[in-house]
DNA sequence: CTAACATGTTAAAAATATTTGACATGAGTG
DNA sequence: CACTCATGTCAAATATTTTTAACATGTTAG
């Protein structure tokens, strides 16, 4: 089981960068919860296309700056 | 409800500039059905970000010249 | 010390994506 | 015409994501 998803992310360290954001600040702003994020940030799931733009649009970076395959 | 959701994507121009694929053949190169590659062509709803970067891995293209924010 | 956060984690429910199995249409071909 | 193929669509089932509501730990501020 559990098996991890194959992409990789920037976004604890993108909070981390941007003003120490905390995970409830950044689920808030994209409209998801703070457990929400931390399953992204831990790779538990794929997040939906739409979770992963408001992400990368938070941070005024491109998707590929917060994800990036990685089989 | 059905509100379309907020992320335009090039994927049936992809599959015509790229020789003609199919839905079926897209489908079956990234693993799903044809019928999620129609739905995500008429944006029925937000594929995973895994579907998504897996038709961008499949075109040799970056995710973003898949699909772009378009609110 | 105590209170307030930030994060981890989990189980159950709700929401949404995806599959499966149909049936329909139009285009093209023999 | 009859046939195949590509696509649209739909309903029901299944899978996956996301929420909600807890409880736990470590850290920091007063």
């Amino acid at each position: 089981m559990a098996k991890k998803f194959p992409i990789a992310n920037q976004v604890r360290a993108l909070r981390e960068h941007k003003g120490n954001i905390t995970q409830t600040e950044l689920g808030e702003a994209v409209g998801v919860t703070r457990q929400t994020i931390a399953a992204i940030e831990q790779r538990r799931y794929s997040p939906s296309l739409e979770t992963a733009f408001r992400i990368a649009l938070f941070f005024q970076v491109g998707i590929e700056d917060v994800f990036n395959w990685d089989e």
